[in-house]
RNA sequence: GGCCAUGUGGCGGAAUGGUUACGCGCCGGUCUGCAAAACCGUUUAUUCGGGUUCGAUUCCCGACGUGGCCUCCA
């Protein structure tokens, strides 16, 4: 089995090949830790983690590291400190806006069916010269300095883009057009408009570190190129992150890295996945339409209900990692209803102790969840249940009970009374208690008997109204009538 | 303005230089007193205009649509 997949850099896909097939190396840039994480931050969590799955079972578990950082220095988390927590001194208020944050986040993530990276570092650990000598932000910036490749300015450490030839590569982009373009801000103290912060000064009230250009804090991009080195080398096998992060975050993260190492290449293959729509507009604040991983999970917000983590995974991996989403109830309603068939399957089903060949297959063409979700499909039709265990556990969906928790929305579209009732927000608890409703069962089941099918329809139509859907079937022993029953929500 | 993606049936979404997967829905059938559920089956598509080719949904060019980046937003 031969794993591809598509480099950003070369806009190919390739044959993967580890540096070290006993240490395989992977990146991928974390959440910013300064409020819950909304779904479009779940893809590249929920993408790189498939990739982690398929890394480990090819080299082995012990042999893939996957760093995921926290970004916990930002202006952002600044911000959010000085509002939320006024009375406090602010880096006091940073920490717990960053510890809640950060504690939310690692819940969200799980909820999804992600495993935990190999490291999870956080940037505020790496901006000094630590005991243990991995590489800092402080080091990287004074070696960049040394190289020739950044300048102090106004207080700030710039980074010099025209002392190398080939920054804007990942991005396609030409310091020249940059100009042209003529939307860059244009600072008097930097060389170039695209010279981006290494190091800038922080006012007293502002977090910050004592470093040879005075107390200040770092920008942005450093850090990931600190903590890439500091547990993957300078040179490593896999970045990831999404779509957006190319320019400036990569590039400038490619800049950093290979001038600070004087390496050829930061990362082998740059790989970034697409954005996602929520019903078919960009999702923003200001339309109202932003939503949170926790909302999903936590509260009705969207669609009226609550959805299971692996729904949500199931919604993300339908699609190529590559290509738009456009987030939908209507797409949750159907993996939800995906899940509960399946589940409902391999329920008490031992899986098969390997994965099966085609999903292996299907995966290692640069991830391709779409195939492989066609695959479990297949398996199901053939009835080949515990291979169909081993794919849905392989692929992360282990758990199954919130989602057999509710029935999923396709079983209730074709019951008029109850869809009424979802859309009219009615309360969904019984009116009756459940004995009430056994007796009413009971009673319609002699109506049945006796043939008085205007008293049993009745019935039925009087538990539909306060959401109780009925089905009628045969005990498979004894042939008897019998009668189940469903809240329609 | 520059750069980068993307456009497949009612919907979602793969693949492919030559019969267009898979899922959801719709419809039909089995079952059922009738429904529902379940199971079985059917139907429908490659944005537009050129070009290359025996043959293009696939490759090339252009148009149009959509989205992203160029503003420390995944």
């Amino acid at each position: 089995m031969e794993l591809r997949l598509y480099d950003t850099m070369t806009r190919d896909k390739r044959v993967f090949t580890p540096i070290d097939a006993g240490n395989v190396r992977m990146y991928v840039c974390g959440p910013t830790v300064y409020d819950f994480a909304h779904i479009g931050n779940a893809r590249p969590v929920i993408v790189f983690d498939v990739l982690f799955r398929l890394l480990r079972h090819i080299y082995g578990d012990q042999h893939v590291t996957y760093v995921r950082n926290i970004t916990d220095v930002d202006d952002k988390i600044n911000d959010r400190a000085l509002r939320d927590y006024p009375g406090l001194p602010l880096n006091e208020a940073i920490r717990k806006v960053t510890e809640k944050t950060a504690d939310q986040f690692q819940a969200d993530v799980k909820a999804l069916g992600c495993l935990p990276p190999t490291v999870q570092p956080r940037a505020t650990e790496f901006v000094l010269p630590r005991p243990d000598g991995k590489t800092d932000m402080v080091t990287l910036i004074q070696q960049l300095i040394a190289r020739g490749h950044a300048y102090e300015a106004e207080g700030e450490v710039l980074f010099d883009t025209q002392s190398m030839p080939d920054y804007g590569a990942l991005s396609g982009r030409k310091l020249e057009d940059q100009q042209a373009g003529a939307r860059v801000a244009v600072d008097a103290h930097k060389k170039h408009p695209t010279d981006f912060v290494l190091w800038k000064q922080s006012s007293p009230e502002e977090p910050g570190w004592d470093s040879p250009w005075g107390r200040g804090r770092p920008g942005w991009h450093i850090e990931c190129s600190a903590m890439s080195a500091a547990y993957l080398g300078t040179t490593f096998d896999i970045h990831g992150g999404g779509l957006d992060l190319i320019f400036p975050h990569h590039e400038n993260e490619i800049a950093q890295s290979r001038c600070a190492h004087g390496t050829h290449a930061m990362a082998n293959y740059w790989m970034h996945n697409g954005f996602l729509q929520v019903e078919g507009e960009k999702m923003s604040k200001s339309l109202g339409n932003f939503v949170t991983i926790n909302e999903l999970l936590a509260t009705e917000k969207f669609g009226g209900d609550k959805w299971a983590g692996e729904i949500l995974r199931l919604a993300m991996l339908r699609t190529h990692y590559r290509s738009p989403i456009d987030w939908t109830v209507k797409a949750l309603d159907e993996c939800h209803k995906v899940l509960w068939d399946w589940y409902t399957d391999v329920q008490d089903v031992e899986p098969s102790p390997t994965v099966p060949a085609e999903v292996l297959n299907f995966l290692s063409d640069d991830l391709n969840t779409a195939n492989t979700i066609a695959a479990l499909h297949g398996l199901r039709k053939r009835k080949s249940f515990s291979d169909l265990r081993a794919a849905m556990n392989f692929l992360g969906f282990t758990d199954g009970g919130s989602v057999l928790a509710r029935r999923p929305a396709g079983a209730r579209t074709n019951v008029p009374t109850a869809t009424a009732k979802v859309s009219s927000n009615a309360p969904t608890v019984s009116a009756l208690d459940d004995e009430q409703i056994e007796t009413l069962i009971a009673l319609r089941l002699e109506a049945r008997k006796a043939r008085n099918f205007a008293e049993s329809d009745r019935i039925r139509d009087q538990l539909l109204e306060i959401g109780v859907v009925l089905k009628d079937g045969k005990d498979p022993q004894t042939g008897e009538p019998i009668t189940t029953r469903e809240i329609a929500r």
